[in-house]
RNA sequence: GGGAGCAUAGCUCAGCUGGGAGAGCAUCUGCCUUACAAGCAGAGGGUCACAGGUUCGAGCCCUGUUGCUCCCACCA
């Protein structure tokens, strides 16, 4: 994969280019190695429904790093890919599209047609999304690929479904459950999103019976009037004792429902006598049960009103309100309507008011389940970053009901029960039967329901490894290592997967959970189609590259908060890619083929030792941060280093011996340069894929791909960290310089004289490094003076010397004061400060030993500072 | 009703176990210096929301207040 790096930085010109290569040697593929360390991240399966957006880029970007650090850290680092069904989201836009096209609705084509169609749907969408996942640059397992409801999927699904059968978690029963009039299907708990909205709270009068009182009742929903089976009062509520076993009459209906006491109702609500309605609210549910009430369902699945609705049969839910409303009010019954605002329970796919309805339905038993998940986050086998999620996972967990798993759809894996249709027999079994168990009778058919989507996707971390089979993939890679993913499915997906986990394979199916937020707009708004701002990712990636992409995701953001996606960050992210590409093909274009620019240790420079010793603590550090999930941390300290040490200062020193003509020299610079370009383009492989390894492979001599190379690891004999410190003293002098240069308006193309007045040491490391700084500060001349300088002169006061420069008449005294003055000011207040430290009983007590001689250090250092600027601000003052 | 997060430079955000406030973008001043103007050098800019407390020392820990965001919740 060799290329020449004459041309500008194009990401175009090779990320395809290197994704093929990656691909074509197989670099993705994981498999059982003895010899090597697991390491396993499943892919959240996006939806099939669509293509990715921005809130997939950052998920991905994140576990791509992280299975790229681990494959460079020598694990077999399997990174599992795949989609889901998505069954209801899917089932709807394929409904729309037969809609579109054929005119046809749900109720006039067949299920096997509609099956056909919606797996054509899945065959398109998939591949779509693959392509898109190759763009970004994703490292994961082509080979491995998988899709929740594929036959492997299916066979893990019904060994569960019939597992927890037979050990009696699941059970079917007649419930009261979130029906979904628009879907028509059936929705858990997790599914109901809560609304606030503004409602009306109608007071209505229930007559009783054979008697000129009547009871005033509350209600937000009047039309479910037609299912009240009771009234309902508190037992001690004095207002209504003496009512209590008697009968009230049903308004426009003239039921007689009976007056009951129940602890449940709350006095201080409404009126505190409640209308029950057993078969269209949870709580009167539970009240009916207790006292054995009639159940009257008055909706179809429409959630129109059905024959139990006498006149009102075949008007909706809302028209049935606003006509019982009108009778009410007509009749005399209806006594107040007040503004309510209060929360509604609604679909999470489309929105619909969620209309509670008493069906046969499948569930599953949580409480078993629920608390040996809990179990594993108390002891440890599994953490979330960051660990306030903790308590979100538990409260849900110890708060949680049992869960509705049959859906009324047909997308989705088929509900693994039979039915006999001569004795009634239900049998649970992973293989059609052919007769009944119980009769004998051939007259079997399968449940017509599905099984909520999540049910299958709760079984991803092993059932995308072979499971109910014992493969080599599963006893391998299972436990994973990390999931990634978005703090809002926590309810959805991560619970389910660890519950099933455990219950299926006696262990967590992962170690970590990384959670991270939501990308947002640029105005903080959550990207939807519907406010139309999200941003594609694809042309994102057209215009700025796929690495620009992904540094901007994995940057300037820490785990769990929302990132707002703004495409001034791209663009910094790209031109740093940019800089990266320049630096490197700026140092390639000195390199000659076949020639060994290894670091010779026994002739390194004060410069090549600074940078080699910072590249060390770049490695360490970044190390350290990548283990710690830190990665917007890691990115940012990697960026820094290439930036402001290696391009800004290394790559100019370096300058100096590459064009000094001695070839020995030019050897030398170029091996500290290429061997801290190496190990830094392994530590921002992870992060920026593509532009490393195409650098990489312009390398002369490299025979390893980079994203198989090894991760860097501390090299000791590269703790320079005093000839660092040199090196930093010499950078605040050029630094120094550069400021006066500036303050003094001296144009860039003086090279100006600089006499400098210092302690031994410094004059040695000044006299040592001079070509360095007079390169960097543009200074033509070094001389070492013992005395005043007699010219006219600006100062730099540094600690253990004085710069001057003589500007002859570019010196302006009055700038020169000013600049003086600000100094001391600045040094007073440290001076102050410092001695204010070291008053204080308390610090010099309690203070750490390090602490306070650092603090007596600097106290001496700045009060000589301060005295010899003063001293000049003197001089100074008398020459204006 | 319960819980969580956020509040730091004009904007977007870092700031890990409490020891002298940082980055990117934007702004201002010089520079097309032979890797890079997608750049280089320099500069300005912050009562770390507010009020208390703990501590020798608080952006960081504790309490309270305010504002914004989110999650959970079967009070009609």
């Amino acid at each position: 994969m060799k290329k020449t790096m004459e041309s500008k930085y194009d990401p175009k010109a090779f990320e395809h280019k290197v994704y093929q290569y990656w691909m074509q040697k197989r670099h993705f593929s994981a498999n059982p190695n003895p010899d090597k360390k697991p390491f396993t991240i499943v892919l959240p399966p996006p939806n099939i429904t669509g293509q990715l957006h921005m809130g997939h880029a950052l998920d991905h970007v994140i576990q791509d790093v992280l299975i790229r650090y681990k494959r460079m850290k020598g694990f077999e680092a399997l990174w599992l890919p795949g989609t889901d069904h998505a069954s209801i989201a899917t089932e709807v836009k394929v409904l729309e599209k037969i809609k579109r096209e054929e005119g046809l609705s749900k109720e006039n084509i067949a299920r096997e047609d509609f099956l056909e169609k919606a797996w054509a749907w899945k065959a398109e969408y998939g591949d779509r999304i693959v392509e898109q996942m190759m763009k970004l640059g994703n490292s994961c397992d082509w080979d491995k690929e998988r899709f929740t409801m594929d036959s492997g999927c299916n066979d893990a699904v019904t060994r569960v479904f019939v597992n927890l059968y037979n050990k009696g978690l699941i059970y079917r029963g007649n419930r009261l459950i979130n029906w979904c009039p628009d879907c028509g299907t059936t929705l858990s708990d997790a599914e109901v999103e809560h609304e606030d909205r503004q409602g009306k709270f109608y007071h209505v009068k229930y007559p009783i019976k054979n008697s000129e009182e009547y009871l005033t009742i509350a209600t937000t929903r009047p039309e479910t009037m037609l299912g009240d089976t009771a009234v309902a009062v508190h037992p001690e509520d004095e207002r209504y004792a003496h009512l209590i076993g008697k009968t009230a009459l049903l308004p426009l209906v003239g039921r007689e429902l009976p007056i009951i006491a129940d602890e449940y109702v709350d006095m201080a609500m409404g009126t505190g006598a409640l209308k029950i309605t057993p078969a269209h609210d949870p709580n009167d549910f539970l009240i009916g049960q207790r006292h054995q009430l009639e159940t009257i369902d008055i909706f179809d699945e429409k959630a129109v009103v059905n024959e139990k609705g006498g006149v009102y049969q075949g008007l909706d839910r809302y028209t049935c309100r606003e006509r019982i409303v009108e009778d009410l009010e007509r009749e005399g019954y209806l006594l107040d309507i007040k503004n309510h605002e209060h929360a509604v329970g609604v679909c999470y796919r489309c929105n619909t008011a969620i209309e509670p309805r008493l069906s046969d339905q499948w569930f599953v038993e949580m409480a078993p389940l629920a608390k040996p998940a809990l179990e594993a986050l108390r002891n440890g086998d599994l953490t979330i970053v960051p660990d306030r999620f903790d308590k979100v996972y538990s409260h849900w967990l110890e708060n949680i009901r049992d869960w509705t798993i049959s859906r009324q759809l047909w997308w989705g894996h088929r509900i693994p029960a039979y039915y006999c249709q001569d004795c009634g027999q239900i049998m649970v079994q992973e293989t059609p039967p052919q007769s009944c168990t119980k009769c004998g009778s051939g007259h079997i058919l399968q449940d017509e329901d599905v099984l909520d989507t999540w049910f299958s996707s709760a079984l991803w971390p092993f059932s995308t490894l072979g499971w109910p089979e014992e493969t080599e993939l599963l006893k391998y890679f299972y436990p994973t290592d990390v999931l990634v993913t978005g703090y809002d499915i926590i309810f959805f997906w991560v619970i389910r997967m660890v519950f099933s986990g455990i219950e299926q394979l006696g262990e967590v199916p992962f170690k970590h959970v990384l959670i991270h937020g939501l990308v947002r707009d640029a105005e903080g708004r959550k990207m939807s189609k519907s406010l139309g701002n999200g941003v594609d990712p694809l042309d994102v990636i057209d215009t700025y590259g796929a690495d620009a992409l992904r540094f901007m995701l994995a940057t300037g953001n820490s785990p769990g908060n929302d990132l707002k996606f703004q495409m001034e960050r791209v663009e910094a992210a790209r031109n740093f890619a940019n800089k990266l590409w320049n630096a490197s093909r700026f140092l390639l274009t000195h390199l000659e083929e076949g020639v060994d620019y290894g670091v010779r240790d026994k002739e390194l420079e004060l410069a090549d030792q600074w940078i080699l010793y910072r590249m060390n603590e770049t490695v360490k550090e970044v190390t350290r941060d990548l283990d710690k999930f830190e990665l917007g941390i890691a990115a940012g300290k990697i960026y820094e280093f290439v930036w402001d040490e290696y391009c800004d200062w290394y790559i100019e020193i370096s300058k100096i011996r590459l064009y000094s003509g001695d070839e020995d020299q030019k050897k030398a610079v170029i091996g500290v340069l290429l061997e801290v370009l190496k190990n830094t383009l392994k530590l921002l492989h992870p992060f920026i894929p593509f532009i490393t390894e195409e650098i990489w492979g312009n390398i002369p001599g490299v025979d390893t791909d980079l994203i198989v190379e090894t991760w860097p690891v501390e090299n000791e004999g590269y703790a320079f960290m005093e000839e660092a410190s040199s090196m930093a003293y010499l950078m605040k002098a050029i630094r120094s310089v550069r400021n006066i240069r500036a303050e003094m308006e001296v144009s860039p193309k003086v090279r100006a004289r600089l006499l400098v007045e210092a302690e031994a040491s410094v004059e040695t490391l000044f006299r040592d490094q001079e070509s360095i700084l007079m390169a960097l500060a543009g200074i033509k001349e070094i001389t070492l003076i013992h005395t005043e300088p007699a010219e006219e002169v600006v100062t730099v006061i540094m600690e253990g010397a004085r710069l001057y420069m003589p500007l002859e008449d570019l010196v302006d005294y009055v700038k020169e004061y000013e600049r003086l003055s600000k100094e001391s000011d600045r040094l007073e207040a440290e001076v102050s400060r410092a001695r204010g430290k070291l008053a204080n009983k308390g610090f010099v007590a309690k203070a750490p030993e390090s602490l306070l001689l650092a603090e007596k250090e600097k106290l001496l250092k700045y009060e000589d500072m301060l005295a010899e600027v003063t001293e000049r601000l003197k001089i100074v003052k008398d020459k204006l």
